[in-house]
DNA sequence: GCCAACGTTGGC
DNA sequence: GCCAACGTTGGC
């Protein structure tokens, strides 16, 4: 089983739109090295942490689980998407999603500057200047880690 | 709103 | 297949 963070902006999916929806499709990943990740790496049952990015603050707010085996994005083929790719073809598609079910919510958001001032965590991918993978490995240490923060 | 970092594109 | 220009991400 592996570990990962996946970032997104809560003003276009936040963690409380995964908690209205429950298990929710992971859409619009344009980035190779996601892509490959989805493909080659996450498998069901995978836990990743859910990271709010651009807000006040960044920072980690919970936890969700792969409950899907990769498959094609639809929003790849959707003219009226913002995710429309006219360069991907249905017979080969070149994005793919997984769906992500809600595990639990923090109760408080873990700030990424407070990872950053952290023994373990300041390691972290995520923690790396100019780092804008969407979607990024953790490692168990550091999970178990970050786990035991928002109660402190 | 600024801008550093970096992935992608496209000319050659 | 190099690499400069461009676009996007995302912290601050």
């Amino acid at each position: 089983m592996s570990y990962w963070l996946m970032k997104s902006e809560p003003d276009t999916y936040g963690i409380d739109d995964l908690i209205a929806q429950e298990r929710g499709m992971w859409e619009g990943c344009r980035n190779y090295t996601v892509r490959n990740f989805f493909k080659n790496d996450f498998r069901i049952g995978d836990l990743a942490f859910f990271h709010h990015s651009n807000a006040k603050p960044s920072g980690v707010i919970g936890v969700m689980k792969c409950v899907s085996e990769p498959y094609p994005d639809p929003t790849q083929f959707d003219p009226e998407s913002h995710y429309y790719d006219p360069s991907s073809r249905p017979e080969r598609p070149r994005w793919l999603v997984v769906d992500m079910e809600f595990v639990r919510k923090f109760d408080r958001i873990v700030p990424l500057a407070e990872l950053k001032e952290h023994p373990v965590l300041k390691d972290m991918w995520v923690c790396r200047k100019g780092q804008r993978l969407s979607v990024m490995p953790v490692t168990e240490h550091e999970w178990q880690t970050l786990l035991a923060l928002p109660g402190i």
